[in-house]
DNA sequence: GCAACTATGGCAACCGGTTGCCAAACCTTG
DNA sequence: CAAGGTTTGGCAACCGGTTGCCATAGTTGC
């Protein structure tokens, strides 16, 4: 079977050649029906449809330089958070007839940048999920190409934020109503602009309501990390923690487990994303459900709207999150000391 | 801000003009530097850099034929399976410099074909995961493009088998040996490879060692198809139930969990895959652990390998899967009847 | 019956690279 | 110094479509 005969694919020049007309006029056929004679188009479409004739795409992309491609980035793919945000981009992109390009960036910024300027002419544009580049680069990149970015703030490029502080608050709230008094929260990446949301929404909270906040971390945003993570809450004088996203939790639940400490009657546990797994982890985790896909899907929405610059000046767009309670909170222990800090 | 004005990427021409040579020239001093002076060469490549010249794919693909880009297509982007095979995929696609284009067939043969004629003519390769495809469309597939499947045999097309007959021959030697005498399986689709391959190992095997066997369905690979399924379980005497995958031994757990019945205790599970999250369900699942991501990278690699068809005629590569203990399985409950059928 | 208009199809340039072929310039060598 | 060989760079065709422009034929109106 040595080397493998690709039957050369019909053209449009195979396709005119057989029915006796210009290639010009095949062309037509296919995009400007009104050019073209009825009669005359319809014996074209059959003889391409016969001949098993399909558009080459890299062919109709070099003139119009337009490929119907999205080039989709993610600085890891292993985060199940982007298994949701990848899915509703793809269903979006597919909705419209349009192609998804899927990178790593492998969270380097360099990665980034050299994946975005290889793509840069395969696309029409990108969607970039939890970018690590600077707000210059991202600004820079937005000047040569439609770009939509996920969970980034970077006026005037156009960004749709899954916006945890409404969440957090109530988050705190269903603590502060358990007779929580002293919480943690387990920080997710430096870089993070939903790291930073977050803990300044609970810390206003927690001011609030006269609860004490201590702040962990800068920590990666993996299960291991949160295994980690778990011992340095344990140093800590607190009877819940929050953490910065859900595969934290999953490691704080692990590793308390592990050490003999029983969720949620000694320690609370408040996850953030529901992602997959959130509501089979033992115990089921109170988290924060985000409305990924719907992220993944407006993003795309936005980055199509930006193609046909039909579209008005547009403005971020802020989704928001609630809080969803399962069995990793439950009231404050007695036995522990509890005098108000403030 | 109205219009976006993106200013033309420079071209080879752009280059050619400021340095004073034929653009021919250019593209020589990238692709064939031998035949360029090596005073010009470096000439070329600063005026090049200085310009930010980046060399037009989808131009460059067009004489070629060749796009560096692998289109891969899953059945279902929702089932984490797929995760994993997306990433193993996605790492090798990168490493060897080609660019992902990932697409969801929704578990529809017709929209499997309809993408791959779309995306035919801008890849260069296809990766089928569980294609739903009949064998003789798969061959025409396979005629037109270069091809793997992933968990299909259908020669002459390359195929990647995670086999799980091993896998499932230990596992049910595994009950065995903790007394259980009457299994179920939870089968999955009708059209799956990895089913069919998996029900009859496992009738061979409970046959020699004088088990009883009983399969259930076929089912939807999904956690709820697992929550209906546990109830069919529960109307057969069985101790034991083996599942397709992990996502429906989750779904068991969860709906034995809802009726009250104590997993392992009164009766075991074993899932297949090790999913994320088989690890950390409760109780954390015994499993058929699944290379999953190895699959994803060696369907890639074949597929690379078939490009330059250098490579010798190719056979289906089979990995094998192990059974991993947790908690999902114990010692066959005494109080319930255990008298040998067969 | 002729001018003006419309419908239809072909020609050729173009998108941005790649590459076969040729020619000029340079280098050897006897 | 001439003959032959080697380097080096340009020209032009090509990949497979799209599209502006033109020509022809047919239609309409007066």
């Amino acid at each position: 079977m040595a080397a493998r005969d690709q039957q050369r694919a019909p053209t449009i020049h195979d396709v005119a050649a057989r029915c006796g007309v210009a290639a010009s006029t095949v062309s037509r056929a296919f995009s400007r029906p009104e050019r073209v004679n009825a009669a005359t188009r319809q014996r074209i479409l059959d003889t391409a449809e016969q001949m098993g004739y399909q558009p080459n795409p890299i062919a109709r992309a070099l003139p119009s330089g337009r490929t119907r491609t999205l080039g989709l980035l993610v600085p890891d793919i292993t985060n199940p958070f982007f298994l949701d945000l990848i899915r509703g981009a793809e269903r979006a992109a597919a909705t419209a007839g349009y192609t998804l390009v899927l990178a790593d960036t492998e969270e380097s910024s360099d990665t980034e940048t050299t994946v975005v300027d290889r793509l840069a002419g395969a696309v029409d544009g990108f969607v970039l999920a939890s970018s690590r580049l600077s707000d210059s680069r991202l600004r820079a990149a937005y000047a040569r190409k439609p770009l939509v970015v996920v969970n980034r703030r970077v006026p005037p490029v156009p960004g749709v934020l899954i916006d945890s502080a409404q969440g957090t608050r109530q988050a705190v709230e269903h603590l502060a109503s358990l007779g929580h008094r002293r919480i943690a929260y387990l920080a997710g990446p430096r870089a993070s602009w939903s790291d930073a949301r977050r803990w300044r929404a609970l810390q206003t909270v927690a001011r609030r309501r006269g609860l004490h906040a201590v702040r962990i971390g800068p920590l990666a945003p993996t299960v291991d990390a949160g295994v980690a993570g778990a011992d340095a809450v344990l140093l800590e004088d607190v009877t819940a923690v929050v953490t910065f996203n859900d595969l934290l939790a999953i490691g704080v639940l692990r590793r308390l487990r592990a050490r003999g400490i029983d969720v949620p009657h000694q320690i609370s546990v408040v996850g953030c994303d529901d992602i997959f797994g959130a509501d089979f982890c033992h115990p089921p985790l109170t988290t924060l459900t985000a409305p990924i896909e719907a992220a993944g899907r407006t993003a795309v929405d936005q980055l199509l709207g930006l193609l046909d610059n039909s579209a008005a000046p547009r403005r971020d767009i802020v989704l928001p999150t609630r809080l969803t309670i399962r069995d990793s909170t439950s009231e404050a222990p007695t036995r522990l000391r509890q005098e108000v800090t403030g």
